[in-house]
DNA sequence: TTCATTTTTGTAATCATTCTAAATTTATAC
DNA sequence: GTATAAATTTAGAATGATTACAAAAATGAA
C-alpha cells in the first residue's frame, strides 16, 4: 500500500520526496478531509523541521497535478481530499464532521448545462448528522 | 418594486435602514452574486461615508435572517445571493462570470442522505461558459 | 567532489473578515 | 422640542489563512 505511493506520485509527474509521500499518506489513511493545519500538526510530530509553507506547497502541487481536490465546505479553511472521484460532502454543523456522499453518477448529469465545459463539480450539504440529530 | 423592500426586510425581522435597503436593492437588481467589495465599491459612490464593515454587518444579518445565502464558489472571497431558492451555480474559469443553474427539484433528492437533517445545499460547477468555449 | 536543480524553510507580506469602541442616527418618553 | 436610551454605522486595529520571497538544505548528474 504505502510503497505504492511513490509510483502514484511519479505517475502524476511528481517527484516523490519524503514530505510529499507523508502528506499523501496522511490524506489516504485518514480520509478526514483535513485542513492544512490538521496535516501540519500531525506530521510535525515526526518531522520537527516541517514548515507549514511546505504543506501548502505540496497540497497546491497535488491540486495542480490532479492528485487531490479542494473542498470549500468550510468558510474559514480550505479542506483537501485525495479522493478525486465524483462524490459529494456533508458537514455537520454540530460536530463539524465531514462525510462523503456516494451518489449515483446519473444524478450528476444536468440537462441545463449544455454548452458549458465542466472541469469541477462540487456538491455540499450542511446540517446535522444522524448522531447529532439525537 | 423598490418600495416593497422595506416590507420584505421587516417581514424577516430586519429594521429597514437606508443602508440595508440599498444593499438588498443591489443584490436583487444586479443578481451578479457579488462579493462584499463589489457591493461596497458601487454603493460608496452614492454614500460616501459608507464603511466596508457596514456591508459585512448587513450581509451577515441577511444570512442570519434568511434573506440571502452565501456562495463559496470563489476560493478567495465570499459571494452572496438574494435568491434563496434551491439552485446551483456555474463559475467560468476564464471570464469569472457566475451563472445560476435552475435544476429540477427532483434532482436534489438524494437517497443516501437518510438520517441527515439538511439545512443548506450547495451545488457548484467550474469550467468554461459557452462564450469562453469559443 | 563539484555544480546545477529541486525542495524545503522561515519570515514577511497580503488580504478577507472580524473585533471593538466611539460616533452617529433613530426611536421613545417626557 | 428636548432629553434619554437603543440601534446603527463607522474607522481602525486585530485576526488568521494563504502566498511571496529569498535563503538554506537536499538531491542528482557529470
Amino acid at each position: 500500500m504505502i510503497e505504492r505511493i511513490p509510483n502514484l506520485l511519479r505517475a502524476h509527474g511528481i517527484k516523490p520526496s519524503h514530505h510529499r509521500i507523508k502528506v499523501y499518506e496522511y490524506l489516504v489513511e485518514k480520509r478526514n478531509h483535513p485542513s492544512v493545519d490538521m496535516i501540519y500538526q500531525e506530521l510535525v510530530q515526526n518531522i520537527p523541521t516541517l514548515s507549514k509553507t511546505t504543506v501548502y506547497n505540496i497540497l497546491n502541487l497535488f491540486l495542480e497535478k490532479g492528485l487531490a481536490v479542494m473542498i470549500t465546505i468550510d468558510e474559514n479553511e480550505t479542506r483537501y481530499d485525495a479522493d478525486t472521484s465524483l462524490h459529494g460532502h456533508f458537514r455537520c454543523n454540530n460536530c463539524q464532521g465531514i462525510y462523503d456522499l456516494r451518489l449515483d453518477p446519473a444524478a450528476w448529469e444536468w440537462e441545463s448545462l449544455d454548452g458549458f465545459e465542466i472541469n469541477e463539480s462540487h456538491l455540499y450539504f450542511k446540517g446535522l448528522c444522524p448522531e447529532c440529530c439525537h
